[in-house]
DNA sequence: CAATCACCTGAAGCGCGCTCCAGGTCAATG
DNA sequence: CATTGACCTGGAGCGCGCTTCAGGTGATTG
């Protein structure tokens, strides 16, 4: 059993950006800041992307679009990379940010219910 | 009938931000940008805001948190201004506000489900 | 073999929405 | 009358998350 990382690193920067919607660029920055690593490479030096990445860029997205910062991801990626015995570390991020995503949850009910309230008095204004 | 604005100026810069929840220093940038305008000066030059300024600052707020940019709002607010005619107008924007919001909704509940997801895992592998 | 294309690197730049700062005024307090 | 505290102004600064740039490499294409 040899430490072998699965070989399946075929895809292109350009495909994972499709795949994904993040740009290329945006993926250079999430590997330079450390929230993506173990990426692999062509012969040509450029970069093979697996499935697993996406995967996992796929997580990052949603995570980062509901607020959690670089830092926080960067910090939830290295607890992963540390093993199984971050698992409690792990639920305890996902836990927290979970208020903060029913929070937002609210607000945007909120807002939803200014909106229509206005768009009523716009509506029997109209005639 | 004359142009008298209402004569209710009374509440400070302090409670006004301990009211709306905005800052003392975002009060004053929100009116620098044009998002609220006619605000009431004491004789010493202090400010003194308008229970109607309450409301409208806590509508911004509402917009703002979700995602309405700066610009957008000072054209809501000068459309009000403007009077009745722009009532379309106004609510044509308030339509494709709550489109994004509807949006953003759909990608918290995403974001919950996916949270949830792993939590799940996390509470198998616990014992 | 020139050109095109996808990608590489390190570093600088940007846009937004605040937030903070320096230096000053005014009103109340001890 | 000195101090304190709330507020004033114009302008600079900031933090985040990208995004763009300059200059280059290596494989494919006509």
């Amino acid at each position: 059993m040899t430490t072998q990382p699965p070989t399946t690193d075929t895809i292109t920067p350009g495909e994972m950006a499709e795949r994904t919607g993040v740009s290329i660029d945006t993926l250079r920055y999430y590997e330079k800041e450390g929230l993506l690593q173990g990426v692999g490479r062509a012969a040509s030096g450029h970069r093979r992307y697996s499935e697993h990445d996406v995967l996992w860029v796929e997580v990052l997205r949603c995570l980062r679009e509901t607020g959690m910062t670089m830092q926080q991801l960067r910090h939830y990626f290295e607890l992963g990379a540390q093993g199984k015995h971050t698992e409690n570390e792990r639920a305890q991020m996902l836990r927290d940010h979970r208020v903060l995503v029913e929070l937002q949850l609210a607000g945007l009910h909120n807002a939803l219910s200014l909106i229509d309230h206005k768009l009523s008095f716009y509506r029997e204004d109209q005639k």
